[in-house]
DNA sequence: GGCAAAATAGACCGACCGGTCTATATATTT
DNA sequence: AAATATATAGACCGGTCGGTCTATTTTGCC
């Protein structure tokens, strides 16, 4: 019954690659492989080659994060609440696969360089799109919009930091530390929980 | 009147590059041009090829660190203004090489897998000799010591989410916006600048 | 000076890289 | 059914990858 276009196929091959090993960490044959298709099938998806396919992948991870976030913050309106939440869904993934599956843009974000212009431009959408989400969400929560930008380029920090440190020491300790460490200076901003 | 040795000019060469793009964006031709070495070389001191050279960059990034570590320290005995000073330290280095420096370990980081033997090994006692430092400093300065690793890890995942917030967006403004937010909460903690 | 160890030098190798190209099959449209 | 666009299929290519190997030069020691 699944209908998954080959196109579709590759996208997630090539977004499952991104979180593992980023770009220069997997072949076009690997990808291939995964998904199931051959290079006349890429090449005719996606013109431009590796790259493009690299941007469809980075674009499709965007909607997904975006989504996600939706989702947690009507599922938990207190958005302290629902990034805690948020960054245990990441924790947990982390730990589920053996810490190989980090922030799926990280890697290629470190990876990319100036010249890698298009692959840029969507990182650039993606994270800018993300704090934009953060910020409107304690923004409403009664942080003053400065504030709230501020926190929200915190709250990704902690998400990469915290995630890299994970994984490069196969634990979970030093994420659930930092976000300890962040939720506490939070709370006792507003004694009681009580927002200002 | 430079003795820098080969062995030195192939780790300062690999060190630079794993900075800029990470241990699979440089070809051994690229770092031996750049190091001025022919691949005999390469290979009489480091048998390991690719890799062990890596490591040992590894190593003297960490060794790098560690002695920056102490001069700011001594410099500015507070660790919360040490803390500042160096991420102002981090924040020019990646203005003046127009986003391409960021930290020196986060991407090889995340591009290494668990077959990654000794390079994993070396990334995880460098990030925790940095944790463990941090977590000194701030104990020292009034912390007990659960609150300081945890702050630590925060301050780590700070440093981390910030540069590689800043790359992608080619600008600096992510990782002041995430300083300016943590330094503001870790303020609030001790009104007047006073310690508990 | 003579000799051994250390270091430099680079030709060479097979494997794999991303990418191109032609041929065939499958829908879609008329 | 014929014609046309869309998609699949994979052989093929030049270039580069990391790595090996032999030859030569430089160094340190007696």
């Amino acid at each position: 019954m699944k209908k998954t276009s080959t196109r579709d196929k590759l996208i997630h091959a090539m977004a499952d690659a991104l979180q593992r090993k980023g770009l220069h960490g997997v072949g076009l044959s690997e990808l291939l492989e995964i998904a199931g298709a051959p290079k006349g099938s890429l090449y005719h998806h996606f013109p431009g080659g590796k790259s493009e396919l690299a941007v469809a992948a980075i674009d499709h991870i965007s909607r997904h994060i975006d989504s996600l976030f939706t989702q947690l913050f009507t599922q938990q309106p207190d958005p302290l609440k629902a990034l805690h939440n948020w960054l245990q869904g990441a924790l947990q993934q982390l730990e589920s696969s053996q810490f190989e599956r980090g922030c799926p843009l990280a890697t290629i974000a470190l990876e990319s360089g100036p010249e890698d212009l298009e692959i840029r431009a969507a990182l650039q959408r993606s994270f800018t799109a993300v704090r934009q989400a953060l910020s409107v969400q304690l923004h409403a929560y009664g942080y003053p919009s400065e504030q709230a930008d501020n926190l929200a380029a915190l709250f990704v920090a902690l998400y990469e930091g915290g995630l890299l440190q994970a994984r490069v020491a196969g634990s979970s300790e030093p994420l659930k530390r930092a976000a300890t460490a962040l939720f506490n200076l939070t709370r006792e901003q507003f004694p009681g929980g009580v927002r200002p």
